[in-house]
DNA sequence: CGTTCATATGAGCTGATACTCATATCATAT
DNA sequence: ATATGATATGAGTATCAGCTCATATGAACG
């Protein structure tokens, strides 16, 4: 009955699931779901503060949710899994009947998105 | 770009998501998910205190991810929708290869388990 | 009715988690 | 080498979430 790593797997999902508990996070999740995105593309779509959203994609990446690849100076983040987006769908159907909003690739590939202000003081 | 109800069905899945990004509930959640289990059959299962069980069961209750109903003196739980079982499943494939633990029936059916000492003082 | 077992719940403590601020690091271009 | 834009990160704070304790409610049965 309940082995070790029966109990290793449960807490693991737990903790893959407590990240994607987060509206930010699910909302970062959802962003990049169909294609790589760097910060600054993230930071833009979802409005948030690019610390806020370093901040949350740091616990992403150390729960294996998401992968990097850098290209030039952006940081590209993508789904660890692409299959992820799908299941997200079909627990945001049985949620809410709803369909999730998933981010469609905005401009053309913006070459240089408006400059993100970090105010670097002094 | 982003409607107002898209936002909401983000925010929707995300607190369904936190309800199971806790091992205990989510643990609570693989116990009842192929047969509904009253309080105590969970307790037993789980080895954590009564109370904490109808802790986690309000929240899970509360956000729809369990339903309950009545049968004498016991209040059964189960899964609000079947399906999420599954949903799990190829979650926890996804995170870690494994299979889940899924609960099967334990003893065929226990007319009155062990009694549920909640302490009553004085 | 009063007792017993099953389950729920309000209050309080505590550790965790989300968020911000300030600053650091790294890549690129000049 | 310096400046600038992109991204990360340590420290601090405030809020929240998990847990326990004590007790309440509710059903069933003598």
């Amino acid at each position: 009955m309940t082995k070790r790593e029966d109990i290793n797997s449960t807490e693991q999902l737990s903790r893959f699931l407590k990240v994607l508990g987060d509206t930010n996070r699910l909302g970062i999740a959802l962003s990049i779901g169909k294609e790589s995105r760097s910060v600054t593309e993230i930071v833009n779509a979802s409005g948030l503060s690019q610390t806020l959203i370093s901040f949350h994609l740091r616990i992403m990446r150390e729960a294996y949710v998401v992968r990097t690849k850098r290209n030039g100076p952006f940081i590209y983040y993508s789904l660890s899994d692409p299959s992820l987006l799908g299941l997200l769908s079909e627990l945001s159907r049985m949620v809410n009947g709803n369909n999730l909003p998933i981010e469609k690739t905005p401009e053309p590939t913006a070459k240089r998105t408006t400059k993100l202000t970090a105010r670097r003081k002094r």
